[in-house]
DNA sequence: ATATAAAAAGAATTATATTCATATTATTTA
DNA sequence: TAAATAATATGAATATAATTCTTTTTATAT
């Protein structure tokens, strides 16, 4: 696809706000809203532009994480210390031994993500073996496993 | 700030696709439209929301780089045989000699995204005493000198 | 120069956002 | 616990924006 200058404002415009109005956008472009809707569309089509997306700040969000960790290849196969290790540390939820090229799969919850960082660094680091550590930020659980959770009666 | 369920499924739904709207949200929710919008402009007044934005797909832009080039230090006072260097490939279209942390700034333009990769793994690799390359994509020129392009009579 | 296709404008319609008064639900605190 | 207060939600009215569609303009090809 061949986008013009025309095309290429409107993808600034709506990589700075992608909840920009297409009025908005029209009026930038002195053009209609209809011929800038057009645009929008055919630029979704093509897939130039292949998603709006919000961002959100990790430190807002009562961090709860999953670290996917991997070992050495040649300690993968007997992980259980490693694993016993990981569960000591009070800020692991849980930790599960996966299959696949990471090994365990552990929830972490931290106050923000510079405790994040200091647990990785002082805690993790300290495990040894540990070949690399990937988290991601779990914005909602729609199902849990509320076994430990004892109801009042 | 204290986020519950709402919120966070808010959240999750805008980091899915920020353009949704109110009325589709508060469906998902069973709740109005109105209270949805009272706490998503809570969330982005709490800087929970950071931002909108359309992400682009950088191989259909026909790709406009800037490259910040820096070199070891010792050898950054004599830089302009690396100048040179960086002028003779093609794909290369203007090279700056920069003050600050990095030396040079290139404009390269490629067909996509896995040309430049190549280019930077084959030509750039070539030249000596490149300490780092930091790339950025221009979607828009808003002025550029044109000397060079003669119209036409 | 004419025919064809693509893009834009403008008006009408539909949908959505926004506002605000009222109601409901939580949270304090006496 | 009950009343007082604050926070949040509802629902209707209004304002704003998106969308559709026909006409017009502009660009491209024949």
């Amino acid at each position: 696809m061949t986008l013009d200058k025309i095309d290429l404002t409107i993808l600034r415009l709506m990589q700075e706000n992608s909840r920009i109005s297409n009025i908005h956008i029209a009026k930038e472009l002195n053009m209609a809203p209809s011929a800038v809707l057009e645009r929008v569309k055919k630029l979704e089509q093509k897939n130039v532009i292949t998603q709006y997306s919000a961002k959100i700040n990790p430190n807002a969000v009562d961090l709860k994480l999953l670290a996917f960790i991997s070992m050495k290849s040649s300690q993968s196969l007997g992980c259980t210390t490693t694993a016993d290790e990981l569960a000591k540390i009070k800020e692991v939820q849980e930790v599960h031994v996966i299959a696949g090229d990471d090994c365990f799969l552990v929830k972490v919850r931290t106050a923000d993500s510079a405790s994040l960082m200091e647990l990785m660094r002082s805690s993790f680091s300290k495990i040894p073996n540990i070949l690399s550590i990937k988290t991601t930020i779990v914005l909602e659980t729609v199902k849990e496993d509320q076994s430990l959770n004892i109801p009042e009666l």
